[in-house]
Formats: structure tokens, sequence, C-alpha cells
DNA sequence: ATTCTATTACAACAGTTGTTGTATTTTGAC
DNA sequence: GTCAAAATACAACAACTGTTGTAATAGAAT
């Protein structure tokens, strides 16, 4: 096993922890017997915790982002924007996980400007993503003109932390049939007139 | 000064410790030095931390609640779910200090199952109090019938939750008059054809 | 003024934390 | 098989944690 992949362990045995645990708990011994290893092969991979922190958030950041590239392969016009919403909500036990870390680390970013300014630049990145693909839906003629598009793409962001901060607190909150109606909702609000009724029929 | 005076101040000790230091940070002795006293005073007035910690966020919670119902005084039909809504949203420094707290607290909750269901608890208050302020508006005959207010509740919450954590990130992420507007977008959503053109005059 | 209680201060405790340094083991190339 | 390097284990460290017990102080009632 390589280097690179030892430290995908590693931050994975770092999420198994904070969910199990609790960031507060996730301690360098706490991980190195999730791990089935010693705080040794810790220190020997990572240069100390704070590094190990940020790798473990980056990986999970990653693969939200490959989720949703992988998404949007073959699809086309709302259903793609819808596609890519959705595959980061947590429809699944594993999505669930994903939101739990992530609720995790959100707050432990309170009072540490260090991460706080890391979340800023993910989220600056999922923004501009959001804003691209309304852009191409704007240019189609799909959503109406005169949106402010940095704004929409921040509502379809608010909408899916609220969503999953819900679930994080109470799992059967919002099932996966009513996560799906709730973003469909909010993305028809965003449709032109002439093509709303078109996608409803 | 009463007993009872001194814990709310050991409650907004703690509060301003964590918005400052993070609530990793948030020792006992880190605790008394902002009060400006010694650990004693802590110890004195409460068991141990954890009745501490529950008690400050209890406090942060109530006052949101005392929030919601101050500004819901006076308003009638949609303008009072809307500054219901609006009241616990950060739209002042002080609405944003709230938040980071609550966002810090929900994620020391991840992987300890006590906090968890004392959020459930809390959001089941909320959701209650907002299933509550639909019915009487459905029975007006102002939203729509047909609605599942549980989930239409909890989306309002999810709206909620979703512009705070953005706020919490990047303060400058929603301006007031955003939050506003998007509000009152998602709640026309649920307005009765016959007086949604009545609304927008 | 005295006495009793509530409040506060402070030191000491056992436990846990991240980090470091030194051994030991494993791995891979020749 | 040899040997150098990478990977791992483990103990020791100083610093910090929550908690406890004891002593000192302040306030109020009589």
């Amino acid at each position: 096993m390589s280097y690179d992949e030892r430290r995908v362990d590693v931050a994975e045995a770092v999420w198994r922890v904070i969910i199990r645990e609790g960031l507060g708990r996730t301690s360098m011994r706490a991980i190195a017997q999730e791990l089935g290893a010693s705080t040794g092969t810790l220190t020997h991979h990572f240069r100390d915790k704070e590094e190990l922190t940020l790798f473990a958030i980056d990986r999970l950041f990653k693969n939200v982002f490959a989720d949703m590239k992988a998404s949007a392969q073959g699809q086309q016009g709302i259903d793609r924007l819808e596609q890519m919403i959705m595959s980061v909500l947590p429809m699944s036990p594993r999505g669930l996980s994903g939101w739990q870390i992530w609720v995790a680390f959100l707050g432990y970013a309170i009072g540490r400007d260090r991460l706080i300014q890391e979340h800023q630049k993910r989220y600056a990145m999922l923004r501009q993503i959001i804003v691209q693909e309304l852009v191409e839906l704007q240019a189609a003629r799909v959503i109406r003109d005169g949106l402010d598009l940095t704004l929409e793409a921040n509502a379809l962001i608010a909408l899916v932390d609220g969503i999953g901060t819900g679930v994080v607190i109470n799992p059967e909150q919002f099932d996966p049939e009513q996560q799906r109606y709730l973003v469909r909702r909010h993305i028809q609000t965003l449709v032109a007139e002439s093509s709303a009724r078109a996608n409803k029929p």
C-alpha cells in the first residue's frame, strides 16, 4: 500500500471515530485504535493533528465534488441540476454519515478562523459550480431572466444545508421522497413561465 | 445578585468563550476567566460541566422562542409567519453570534446521543409552533389545502437552518434583504391561488 | 457585634491530550 | 540473502482537562 493510500485509510478512520465518538473525543490514540495501528503510524504520515484533520475534511469534500460530477454525467437541463443537488443530500445511510462528519467539522470551526476560511473556500467552489449550471440553464431559456444567479446558488446551497442538518438531528425528518420533492419545488420556482408547464405534463 | 441570575451570567460567559475560542477550548478555567471569577464559582452553581453546558444551550434556545413570540405579537396572517421566521434569522451581529453558538453546539452533539436527543426535542418544539401557525393559516384559507403541514414546517426550519449555517461560514453571504426575499418567496409557494395575487398588488 | 450561610478562591488530584524520540519490524531493490 | 529505507510500535514528556476538598471571604439576619 502506497503512502497516499495509507493517508486515505487514516482519513477514513478519522471519519468513523468522529461519527461514533464525536470530534471532541477524536484523539490520536482513538484514531490509531480505529485504524488498528499505533500513533506512530499517524505521526509518520502527518506532521501533526491539524494536518491530519485538514486532510480528512478535504477528502470528504473531494468525495462530494466527485459525486456531484458523476451524477451530472449524461444529464441535461433541469434534470441535470436536480441530480447534482440530490447527489449531496442525505438520502442513504452513507449520505447521512457524510453529513454527520460535515456538521461536526462545521461546529468545530467556530472560533477557529483558519478553519472557517477553509470552509469559505469550499463553499465558494460549490457556489461557483452551481452558478455555472444556472448560467447555462439561463442561456438555454430554461430558467427565468432577471435572477441573481449568485443569490440563487447560495439559496440552493442553503436548502441542501438545511435538509442536511435536519437529517443529522433527526434521521427520519425527511425521507428521500420528501427531499426530492422539496428540491424539485424549489428549482421549479426558477423555471421560466413558458417552460414551466412543459415540465409538468 | 440571585442564584439564578448568576447562572445566567455564567451561561453568557460560556457563549462568549465559544464564539472567541470554540467549544473545544471552552474549559472550566476559560469560562471562569471570562466571567472574571474562579472555577469555584462555576462548580458552586453547577454540578458539573455537562449541566453547565446544557444550561447554556437551553438559555440560548429560550431566547429564540422568546424572540419568536415577541415578533408574532400583534401580527396576523402571512406577515405573522414571516415575522416569526425572520426573527430567528442572522440579520444582526447579535443574531450571527447566536447562530455561531448554535452551530458549535450542533457539531459538538455529533457522536453524543444524549445531546442529539436534546436537539431533537428542541426542534420538535419549534416544528410544533410552526405547524400550529400553518394550521391557522390554512383554516383562514390563506395557504393551500392539501399541504403536508409537518413537512412544510420542517422545510421552513430547513430554510432557516440553511441560511443560518451559510451566514456562519460567510457573514456576507446573505444580507438582510436577501434573507427576507428568500423567506417571502418560500412562503409564497404555500399561498392559495386566490389570495396569491392579493398579496402582491 | 455575632453567627450562620452563601459565595468565592485556590490548590491538588488523576486522567487525557498532542508531540517527540528511540527502538523495532517490515518492505523492496539488488 | 543483504542491506538500506520506509513504516510501525511504544514509552515518556509536559501541558491541559474536569473534579474535589478545604479554606477564606462576604452578606444578611438576629
